[in-house]
DNA sequence: AAACAGACCGAAAACGTTTTCGGTAAATGT
DNA sequence: ACATTTACCGAAAACGTTTTCGGTCTGTTT
């Protein structure tokens, strides 16, 4: 029932808990069949020493925190999958909160993980977030702390970020190539810079290839969804009947779209070519199925783990904390939305 | 930068550690002045008390832990979801681990859970999991478990499920009531207790309604996957051309279904009916829609959590656990897959 | 004046572990 | 025979909190 101690362990064997313990770390100044006996007895007894208790010496708990926007999310829950993963081979357990793009929640959240001495945190902020003053303090603190996706460069620490600009930019450049010559662009919000990005990307993409960029091209989602991009669909086409290619910024969007002009009898890909970002689950399923910005989220997981563990260490160490950035690539993802391209069908960006 | 403890604020104030302790938590004998002492410095050094000297005192955490089979499905990131959001309430934190469909990791993780001291786990059971004395053991050793979901009945202890059976015979039942005579089910590897359900379920409609039971008419997935769907229906469709009804056991299968019958020319709902389980998000974005039966898995979250606080008090309290079962109820989404019923639209089942 | 009741505060133990610093005994070296 | 090393073990402090149990003052009652 209750849990064998130390004291215990020492007790029957006739031991100072000190001998015990250092029994079990295999320390060099204990005997050999000392050690034995209390590594046999520690077995049978199913010892396993009390977390608190090493904790409160240790000051670390081997758990650390991760908040993100929105759970329920293919993007982020593939970026948690990526951290646990990362973080189960160095025997760290994760915490999952999110801040359900609040500001309020997210300095709510942050706070809860902090108060419980966690030994690092990973956050990807809120889109309502425009100050950071809670994040620097935490990190003044002394808290590691590393950022993904949604970040901001007002922050100093390690960040992992994808290059969404670039990304948005091949994804233009494609619709280019395949000959489109009216591309509009469903955006969104423009609060995340990473809607920014892409925005950017889509723009330059044009400037590159001498394509005059046209504001009324430019149409915008609120809601980030699929019936956004399906409603959009008809604004666009009676406005620009001309259209052969639409970027939208984000999966669901670009499914709306497809949905959109098949009600229209528009043919996809030979009238409108299509593609969307993000690669959700869906998106190779749909009829036809759609071309888009693959984003990694494991890798980016994987990376932002990485980075803290680095920070980890090097708190430890008494070292001051660096504040690498690494940039995870994205590649396209070219499916049956996008008219083909001869000699090419996935080109990594 | 290092935290501020009791020690430190009683030494600035000439005071003991007791009486700072019992002036923060309010206690009696102490005087409203010097509560207002200690509970204004307090505030202004931003003492939070220490989380590992409580919980090693307290033997509580506040932390509790979920173990799912795969983070990244939309079901069971909504059950977390619904975790997280009831664990808030009450103060709880929560750490997510997977098991990967492995009866290993499953072990693996849980025993990290344990070791970790955490206050209670909730559990999906793997697909691979036959044996229980490992969970059967946690919860000899006092700690209060919640299943959910993938659960057994093998183990005493509260739990969360669907009625899949009922669900699946209301699936069924549907595409009767629509005028479906040959209807053929794709079921999965007959494993999870809810595959097995959803099979009984389809086979006590047919009884129920005189349809002769014909085992050729089923058919396997063993991925679960969008491509089995689209590759199980040439089959189906060449063995069985007078097929007027398809229920599949899980949405995605349901889909790649539903892109086959397109394939091949056979239009739904008119020649022949889909319907799917789970309400995956992508169901209402297809072409037609699939009408699905929704599991709602926010609910399923909360109620888990609400047992294990239940478990969690009555543990305090010193008394014994009880095992209560919930049951969440299913509900059938008619969309656009299935041909019309006359007078009715929704049905709770 | 003795006894008593409050009011207020602190000492100390406890939670379970880790690690430093000695200490004892035996073994080795001169 | 004495000094010194080596091998092994334990005492004790520390991490920071909570709570029990007294203890010391006042001020009040007979």
């Amino acid at each position: 029932m209750s849990k064998v101690t130390l004291k215990e362990i020492s007790k029957i064997l006739g031991l100072s808990t000190s001998t015990v313990s250092k029994a079990l770390k295999d320390y060099s100044d204990i005997n050999a069949e000392t050690k034995l006996r209390v590594q046999e007895l520690a077995n049978r007894l199913n010892y396993t020493p009390n977390a608190f208790a090493q904790s409160l010496r240790s000051h670390e708990t081997k758990i650390i925190g991760i908040l993100v926007p929105d759970l329920v999310h293919h993007f982020f829950s593939s970026i948690i999958n990526g951290v646990i993963q990362e973080a189960e081979k160095y025997g760290y357990l994760v915490i999952v909160l999110q801040s359900h793009e609040s500001y309020e929640d997210e300095i709510k959240q942050l706070k809860l993980l902090v108060d419980k001495n966690i030994d690092g945190i990973m956050l990807s902020l809120s889109d309502k977030t425009v100050k950071y003053d809670h994040i620097i303090n935490v990190i003044k603190e002394g808290m590691p702390v590393v950022l993904f996706d949604k970040i901001t460069h007002l922050i100093d620490c390690p960040k992992v970020i994808i290059d969404d600009r670039k990304a948005a930019f091949s994804a233009t450049e494609h619709l280019i190539k395949i000959g489109c010559k009216t591309i509009a662009h469903i955006t969104g919000p423009l609060k995340p810079k990473t809607t920014i990005d892409r925005y950017m990307g889509y723009k330059t993409a044009l400037e590159t290839y001498d394509i005059p960029f046209d504001k009324s091209l430019i149409y915008t989602s609120e809601n980030l969804s699929f019936d956004d991009g399906y409603n959009l669909t008809g604004k666009m086409m009676a406005e620009h009947p001309n259209i052969d290619g639409i970027f939208a910024f984000i999966d669901p969007v670009a499914i709306g779209v497809l949905k959109g002009l098949r009600e229209q009898n528009i043919k996809v890909p030979k009238q409108v070519s299509v593609i969307g970002f993000s690669n959700w689950f869906m998106s190779r399923t749909t009829t036809p199925s759609l071309t888009t910005i693959d984003q990694p989220g494991g890798e980016i997981g994987k990376n932002a783990f990485k980075l803290l563990l680095k920070s980890l260490n090097q708190k430890r160490e008494g070292e001051v904390l660096t504040s690498e950035i690494v940039e995870i690539p994205t590649r396209i993802v070219i499916r049956k939305s996008t008219k083909v391209i001869p000699f090419e069908t996935s080109i990594p960006i």
